[in-house]
DNA sequence: CTGAAAGCGCTAACAA
DNA sequence: TTGTTAGCGCTTTCAG
């Protein structure tokens, strides 16, 4: 009795199925499966009738019922503290770009930095909806009682590390990178420094913050000389860390942002507020995004190979749902691009560097 | 003869089914069925039952079996011209929030600017994998001979209008909004504009540039004497015209950019090259992304309403889906931020405005 | 080379 | 209130 209309009201037009296919093809449902998955079982007459049947029909196999059958998705859950963050936008590109290649498709798991998000994908992989997960949360997922990781499902974490597990991790080496930034300052003769923080226990801070300190102690600089602001990777903690510093009154002469959204924000209120950059203040920030290019003046900074990233990290998984191994760990390089917000220290704020002691 | 083993090598943990439940809790599937979509149907005692079972086995209900019976399969697909665009990324956000209240997951469709990438997504809908569609393409995607809109399946553009299209949308009036930026750096006495364009077949430009000419032409002035750059909305499009601005002889003092990525690239091109803007130059944006506000001077620009718009977006296909209605169109409002790049014309160049001729 | 038939895991009639 | 049963659409043995 019940009428054949979809929900939406629209005519009804059911989609095509396979038994549509294999009547007006004459031949059996196996045969119409075969033809689309192995064209070579079957004979060319039948294969012919069935491709015209298939392109008459307009059918499409529901993929419900396939991986009902095949027990995969062909899906992969990305989750992401915060799809609005920039820096993950071209993360996103590259993992999109090797996942099409390979026919997957790619759910988005937004956390909008809120942890009560993270059940809804705790389920969706429990479910079976998805075949792997590329994490940039920092974080492992939980719900209900579960771990993401006990769902037996290939991970790998991008971007960043977590803490005590033993997830594979596609990144590149923050600690590396931030040494090398504070090289660069003390070579340009800075001797005092302010460090802008992420969140405290997110890696990425950790591995950049260290790296920063054994930059400095390298040189011979006690790191806890430092002025350093706490926050998270944002505008907002760059323009907070801005007003903080210009009330010191022993300022340093070089900032290191955490990020580059940090350092823009940052720039921004120290500019507003009359200081030159780089003349009377240096700065660094970290990822590379493409709008610090186009601030003034263009930010020195850490570039984050954000595509490559995300490629590397989806070939992680497609191998490993290839081979049945797990996914391996890639570390990339991360280039400091030298610009325009960093130059030699004010000359009046220049300390002598110390000579070195006897041991 | 098979093992038991995930194609991933991993032990078998095959995941627990209906059945297993039921085993467990010694009633049939359909009570276990009945327990988790509605409860009151069943006895305390057997609901109690097949709770713990539940908990036990750590049972979470297989939704490709779900979807293939009920037809459909919790999830819309967002098509989205490029993924790496910071001004979708807010608009994803806003659209998330609201799928996810609602049940719905979320498959991102990213074109990557091509074409080709069509005919994956226009399967995807053929194949009942998903349940709705949002549109940011301005762009009815088709592929293996099909138009998406073909497969009854409820859709709505947002963000933007498709030409020729009776697809219902959820955006901004552009037309309005840039009579508006004309507006506004008319009263401020400027009269020769330069306008630097979007992709001359995407409807914003259209009603961008239709707004902007209509502005100026209800000022009396001739739309047909502003300089034009053609382009797309990103940076590189605002430092070509940049480039080209700065080897005019005859400049405008105004410049209307379609996008703000244009016009942060074309700020930071004019004002390297020495200019001051907004002393010399006045310029306004599109859009109102993040990062206007953190150049130097901050962009005057037309705030869209991101979040809201996908929310609404999403909210429109959610009510379609449920009451079966065609989707809603919506229109909404776009204010004009004034911010620091704009003020009053040179005086120099400021023409004195004609004197109304008698006819 | 092809068809018949048995499910994949779940839900919705229909009976009891 | 509960169980039985019949599929949703597809793939894949197993025979032929």
């Amino acid at each position: 009795m019940k009428k054949a209309r979809t929900s939406n009201g629209r005519p009804a037009r059911r989609p095509a199925t396979i038994r549509d296919v294999a009547k007006r093809a004459r031949v059996s449902t196996a045969t119409v499966s075969r033809t689309l998955a192995v064209p070579d079982l079957v004979s060319d007459a039948a294969r012919a009738r069935v491709l015209a049947a298939v392109k008459a029909t307009g059918y499409t196999p529901n993929v419900a019922a396939r991986n009902l059958r095949a027990r995969r998705a062909m899906m992969v859950l990305v989750v992401v503290p915060n799809i609005a963050n920039a820096f993950f936008a071209e993360v996103l590109r590259g993992i999109d770009d090797e996942l099409v290649a390979s026919g997957y498709g790619i759910i988005i798991g937004n956390l909008d930095n809120k942890v009560e998000r993270e059940a809804r994908y705790v389920d969706l992989v429990f479910a079976g909806q998805v075949d792997a997960v590329l994490l940039m949360s920092g974080h492992i997922p939980s719900g209900n009682g579960k771990l993401m990781t006990e769902a037996g499902v290939p991970m790998a974490t991008i971007c960043v590390a977590i803490a005590d597990s033993a997830l594979p991790s596609v990144m590149v080496d923050d600690r590396a990178a931030s040494e090398a930034v504070a090289e660069h300052l003390l070579s340009l003769g800075h001797r005092r420094f302010g460090y802008i923080s992420g969140p405290a226990d997110n890696q990425n801070e950790v591995g950049r913050r260290a790296g920063f300190r054994a930059g400095l102690a390298a040189a011979g600089i006690d790191p806890d000389r430092a002025v350093y602001w706490p926050g998270e990777f944002s505008l907002g903690t760059g323009v907070r860390a801005a007003e903080s510093f210009l009330a010191l009154s022993d300022r340093p002469t070089a900032i290191f942002a955490a990020s580059d959204t940090i350092g823009i924000g940052f720039m921004k209120t120290v500019t507003e507020a009359g200081l030159r950059i780089p003349e009377d203040l240096s700065i660094v920030g970290f990822d590379g995004i493409e709008f610090s290019e186009f601030v003034t003046p263009s930010l020195t900074t850490i570039r984050q190979p954000r595509h490559d990233i995300g490629r590397a990290g989806a070939r992680a998984l497609i191998d490993a749902l290839a081979d049945g191994a797990a996914p391996k760990s890639v570390l990339l390089e991360a280039p400091l691009l030298l610009r325009g917000s960093t130059a030699r220290a004010p000359a009046a704020l220049r300390e002598r560097p110390k000579v070195r002691r006897s041991r």
